[in-house]
DNA sequence: CCGTGCCGGGAGAGCGCTCTCCCATGTGCT
DNA sequence: AGCACATGGGAGAGCGCTCTCCCGGCACGG
């Protein structure tokens, strides 16, 4: 081929220009609603566009408005630790190889990410985000960060502008991600308060009072004997429950409440609740500090001749979709994710749009959410 | 110093290459590792982006490779119906208005994407797609389609090159979405097989052989009056299992089944059981076409005072986390969903590396998993 | 000794877009 | 009239990268 000017490419800017007879500029202008153009040009542009089927090109857009118009929503934790490298190994090459193998049958800890939306809570999350992002047609990448290769390459998808900021979930209390991210001076919204303070936005829920509700439910419906399942107790979720759990608690006379830390999954409920039952045969009442361990708990509960909510009432936390699959159907304290998650996205925006480089945090309400289990 | 280049902007190649005493060209060609580089010089430059903390704009790379190094992850299907437009019912103005009212405050089917990952299903899609996608440096960028709205979203995003292909997983049978891709000659790769042929690369399951699975573990446990709760039976993977799990039960002797078809959620699988249950005190077994359905059908049959297995068995399909959390634990046919999924991300890339348009498809095989339920 | 390769490096032309200038018109005021 | 100024359009310079050329150097064979 000698040569080829239209040999399959999409159309550029100049075909539309051509076609409607107007310069590339002015084409610009009408697709970006910049700038005053004369409407009768602006039609005739506009045809253009319909008549040559053009699309934008992103990348190009991209390189010139330094903005990927895309953003990572990040789940970030912590895997089984057999699979965390040390944090600083060998001064690797800068790229590495485009075919890096190296790690496991497919190169990545792949528990983690099998296990993340076994929880119905990461669910709700990317619902909450992608509600907020679709009608400002933009949409998420999504990311795992559970080792330190993972961490480093998050920083370095966002750094060559893959991604204008991300979202952050963690997973667990000391995670360096958004230290990482931060530092490299990237515009990041966390889900949750960080373990260690940090200037960084963040979308939290006032878990003190969630726990308020739970405890003067089991009160008022009469629970004297009361014991609770808590999250780990070294993220802040799980420290807060428990204390706003204890201290109402102990405000109502009941300065002792046995506990079982948890680590937010059902099998740790379920072993919990074996613990709590076999040195408190006679409790009547259980906060567990979330529904996955609730449902743990009452089938251990069921199992162990105890009827919910006749003989021991259950109250669960964040009104997951494992409140309702449940028998009988969880009470559970609600944690609104979709809407924390699209104020998260929100924040997020706000910081792209404006570099009033504040930062905030937005604490959301929990309510009581009465169904069948106590 | 009379200028100053460095004003903050990330650094360029052209930094490197001043700082190594190279030209640009050297310097991307040992970044991309292409060519025989000069091992001193090699190093020099190693040396130099290390210096420069450099990372290679993503967006003008792609602006002359012509590929975006990312794909997208479409969860396709209709969200209510009440929001879902006429398959091919009246010429619709092409956009419809933005804000498309009587969904939501944010303009969108939220009810869709809420409900999307309380089927556990998709978030090992996802699990599956990003540990392929991962060590290939590879992030997939989430969307759904269950608007026609949407869906010109998810075509335009193609066609602008923001993504060089799909991976598609529909939720219902007649997922207009397919055709629209391929017929825009974009790479696509889908998650079962679409409801009418089309020339289009797919991963899917055995389902006629995981259903005989469950047929014969139920008859071989003792079951003689078995009957079955459907998927929806317009989408194949309904059709199929009921076709597999009817067959193998005629070859076996029993020519009849009672049936009642749900729509693969677990409210619909409680219906399903009542039905049965009222037309059919008697039933012994019941295979449920997934997981969720089969958890809705223990709660009924204990409800209605039936021991599971003991008075009747009941046996699931998928092998999701449903079946774990639910008590006793669910005897299941496992589909392979996370390796079917990386599977899926697989045929896409070999299709992008390759331009060799083969249309391919992988069928699974599914395995019977007994627990408790049967 | 001069071709003929090959090998390793540089020059430079774009990729498709945005955006700053700049210029040709109006339009209103002195 | 003369001037200031707003208005709307075009020209063109890049954004940071890849990749095709091209060219100098060196080894080899005739």
């Amino acid at each position: 081929m000698t040569e080829d000017p239209r040999p399959a490419g999409a159309p550029t800017l100049e075909d539309v220009a051509r076609a409607a007879g107007v310069s590339r500029a002015t084409v610009s202008r009408v697709v970006n609603g910049v700038r005053n153009v004369d409407p009768v040009i602006q039609e005739s542009v506009r045809q253009a566009v319909a008549a040559t089927g053009y699309t934008p090109n992103r990348a190009a857009r991209s390189l010139v408005t330094r903005r990927a118009d895309s953003i990572a929503l990040v789940v970030s934790g912590a895997g089984d630790d057999s699979a965390e490298d040390p944090a600083d190994g060998p001064p690797e090459p800068a790229d590495s190889p485009p075919d890096a193998s190296a790690v496991g049958p497919d190169g990545a800890n792949n528990s983690f990410t099998a296990h993340v939306f076994a929880d119905p809570f990461f669910g709700r999350v990317v619902a909450g985000v992608v509600n907020y992002l679709r009608p400002r047609g933009m949409y998420p990448v999504l990311m795992f960060a559970e080792t330190s290769r993972a961490r480093d390459e998050v920083v370095s998808y966002l750094r060559q502008g893959s991604a204008d900021g991300a979202l952050v979930v963690s997973t667990h209390a000391e995670d360096p991600l958004p230290a990482l991210i931060t530092d490299a001076g990237l515009p990041a919204v966390l889900y949750a308060r960080p373990a260690r303070p940090a200037r960084i936005s963040y979308v939290d829920l006032a878990h003190q009072d969630g726990a308020r509700l739970a405890a003067e439910h089991l009160l008022a419906r009469g629970c004297r004997r009361i014991a609770t399942i808590t999250g780990p107790l070294d993220v802040p979720a799980g420290q807060d429950r428990l204390a706003g759990f204890r201290d109402t608690m102990a405000r109502r006379g009941h300065p002792y409440i046995p506990i079982a830390e948890g680590r937010f999954t059902q099998e740790s409920g379920e072993t919990a609740m074996e613990r709590l039952l076999a040195e408190h045969p006679d409790l009547d009442g259980v906060f567990a500090a979330n529904d996955l361990m609730a449902v743990g708990a009452c089938h251990v509960l069921r199992e162990h001749g105890r009827r919910v909510p006749e003989d021991v009432a259950v109250v669960g936390f964040d009104d997951s979709s494992a409140a309702l699959a449940c028998r009988p159907p969880l009470t559970t304290v609600r944690q609104p994710v979709e809407e924390m998650a699209a104020e998260m996205a929100r924040l997020l925006l706000d910081r792209l749009a404006g570099p009033d480089r504040s930062v905030t945090s937005v604490i959301f309400e929990p309510s009581l959410v009465v169904r069948g289990s106590a």
